[in-house]
RNA sequence: CGGGCUGUAGUAUAUCGGCAGUACGCGUGCAUGGGGUGCAUGUAGGCCGGGUUCGAUUCCCGGCAGCCCGACCA
């Protein structure tokens, strides 16, 4: 893409009251647009973000045989009183409205009770089980403060799966297997090495649910980590029975503050009885469905990269979620420079093309701050030389590549 | 939901109970052209409502909005 082309802009003052690292630089970087606190659209450059993210995620859930759906922003109240949540003092997150008729609906802050009841048209038998569904969508959470720039807000994307199974291990295998997966994700959106296998509550339904949790000062959790195992314990689990039922030593963990970026749950069979899913066996017999609940916030995600990665220049983006692998800079050498956005571009390669009538120090300025993987700079030097500066975001210095070989350079 | 702070051009900020200033941005011109360049010039503002006052952007009250701390957070 042309980056005359691009209608958002840098800007170099921070937002007045914005405090949280990641708002700052992606509002600075034109990533996303606050529209009210707590309710952020994302512009082109963060919608790339998001996209490859997703795009990751999904590839994993595939992975696991997992189908892709989407449900509705609009639910029914019935529903929701099955399961005892419809109650704003049972689920104070509610955003409810109510349709010309009179009747009252509920905006999707979760869609656990409605995915499931409509898997009740489809599940009947064991011989259709386990299904695997999930979706990407957007929540709404009448969250009472919302914070951490698109952290914790009252309208993010998240990606839920829920499973559905005909036994407890069938379950607890599937559920180990979207352990692994989660790994996996965060590993290739660059988080591996400080995300955690966190236990924490498991509410009504079991002892302990899963928690994925990030290591940094954004976060709102504190945990208890055992590096060696490379597993936790969220503070609000944290006792000494449960350090010891975890074989786990007491002395050897570590407080850290982290970010909460997946969620898994297993619910037994008690849900599914509350909403009436159950199937036929083989042995004839009549069993609720065995249900999991898998969620991990896609711009939270985004948020907790920023903050894990950002410098004092700006964006630094993991390759696997960069908006552009390539920013390629013209410094007065346009022509060059189209010519060798042309030859990337047709090599499958992303690029923005920084083509812009502005200060040399204003490209190099954007471009730190915009943190797009490589920076590739074309001026009156690589005229001379016959090769063009790649420079990754992360080094300090720039390497010379032959306009010739630049192309095999950045397909290995 | 408890507590605290704050609302001045598109953005960031200053001053003041009596003509609201600066920087960035945006427009124009000239110069410049490898780390947010220089000079000149133009553009644009007091959140909303009420009160006190000769006069309110400033003081008071209410509303709305934003931020922070805590609580909350399948």
């Amino acid at each position: 893409m042309r980056q005359s082309q691009l209608f958002t802009k840098t800007k170099k003052e921070v937002p007045k009251n914005e405090v949280s690292k990641n708002a700052q630089l992606l509002i600075r970087a034109g990533f996303v647009h606050k529209e009210m606190a707590g309710v952020y659209a994302f512009l082109p450059l963060g919608l790339r973000v998001l996209e490859r993210i997703k795009g990751i995620v999904r590839e994993e859930m595939n992975a696991l045989g997992c189908q892709e759906l989407i449900m509705t922003s609009l639910q029914r109240k019935d529903l929701w009183e099955k399961t005892d949540r419809w109650d704003d003092a049972k689920v104070d997150v509610w955003f409810k409205s109510t349709l010309k008729n009179g009747t009252e609906v509920g905006l999707g802050w979760s869609h656990e009770e409605q995915i499931t009841e409509m898997m009740k048209n489809y599940l009947s038998s064991y011989r259709d089980l386990p299904a695997n569904v999930y979706q990407f969508q957007t929540k709404l959470r009448n969250e009472i403060r919302a914070k951490s720039g698109i952290m914790r807000c009252r309208e993010f994307m998240m990606k839920d799966l829920y499973s559905y199974s005909r036994t407890d291990e069938d379950h607890q295998k599937f559920y180990d297997a979207v352990i692994a997966a989660y790994h996996h994700i965060f590993e290739r959106v660059g988080l591996g090495e400080r995300t955690f296998l966190t236990f924490a509550s498991g509410g009504a339904f079991t002892q302990f649910s899963h928690e994925f949790q990030t290591v940094t000062d954004a976060g709102e959790d504190i945990v208890y980590l055992d590096r060696a195992k490379k597993t936790a314990i969220n503070q609000e689990v944290l006792t000494d029975a449960v350090v010891a039922q975890l074989g786990m030593d007491r002395a050897a963990l570590e407080e850290v503050k982290t970010a909460e970026v997946g969620n898994i749950f297993s619910f037994g069979g008690t849900k599914s009885e509350q909403l009436g899913l159950t199937f036929k066996d083989s042995d004839g017999n009549t069993k609720p469905v065995i249900l999991g609940s898998y969620g991990i916030g896609i711009t939270r995600l985004m948020g907790v990269v920023v903050e894990c990665f950002s410098d004092e220049a700006g964006l630094v983006w993991p390759e696997s979620i960069a908006p552009f692998r390539v920013h390629l800079l013209s410094l007065g050498a346009d022509e060059k420079a189209s010519e060798i956005y042309d030859m990337l571009v047709a090599a499958g390669i992303e690029v923005l093309y920084d083509d812009r009538d502005v200060r040399a120090g204003e490209k190099f300025a954007d471009s730190d701050l915009l943190g797009i993987p490589y920076r590739v700079v074309v001026g009156s030097r690589s005229l001379e030389s016959g090769s063009v500066e790649v420079k990754r975001r992360t080094d300090t210095d720039a390497i010379s590549v032959p306009f010739g070989a630049l192309v095999e350079f950045f397909q290995k």
